[in-house]
DNA sequence: TTGATACTTAAGTGAATGATTAACCAACAG
DNA sequence: CTGTTGGTTAATCATTCACTTAAGTATCAA
């Protein structure tokens, strides 16, 4: 999941499909590299459940499965969120506690 | 910055960080892998502006940094609200056409 | 001073990644 | 049917990753 978002290259395909649904070329098309190359990278990320696709003809359309993303940020934000709450506590302690010497 | 947090055992020390400041060989405690390894993850933590650490004496105190943290996490935040604004317009006109949606 | 503790550095290795080219398949278009 | 477009598969290759061991550097403790 963070390993799918870990290239520049998925960020910039994420990025892209954020702003709508793509074929594989357009996805390839800004991206200086080979149409294999795109479908490895896109590969890895409907291996993570960030795009989901499907062929109708020839051309295989993509698009994002917000779900997934969520996924990632909730985890982000437990910790962040943890770690302040953590802050917060230390300043309540330094509060009570005024005869401290680091309180400058 | 996701290439940090790529890693399982570098999501574990993160994890055990959001719970408050550890050494060096508390971190690597419960990470079945050599001091050296846990060095290398740290410096990837470190480069990436996730973790902070100072050494007092011979031990080296990590802790989290929630900006850094908070930065990937309006990344994802941007593109998954960009897309459900997308899914948000597309119901908006699929609602607009209720004879039949697929108006060729 | 001697020894243990807590890292740190350096060098090396096997596996995973990110890319390439070449060839192949399946719709259309004419 | 024939050629072109859009995608796919396979084989290959260089690099980067995630470790390892071995040896080195500071503290701290006795």
């Amino acid at each position: 999941m963070f390993q799918a978002l870990a290239d520049p290259a998925r960020r910039g395909m994420v990025e892209r499909l954020s702003r709508g649904p793509a074929s594989v070329s357009e996805l390839a098309q800004p991206l200086a590299m080979s149409l294999p190359a795109v479908m490895q990278h896109l590969a890895v990320l409907e291996a993570s459940g960030i795009v989901r696709s499907q062929k109708v003809g020839r051309v295989r359309t993509c698009q994002i499965d917000p779900d997934a993303l969520s996924l990632a940020e909730t985890w982000i934000n437990e910790r962040r969120t943890l770690w302040a709450k953590r802050l917060d506590r230390l300043g309540d302690v330094l509060a009570a506690n005024p005869d401290n010497g680091d309180s400058k």
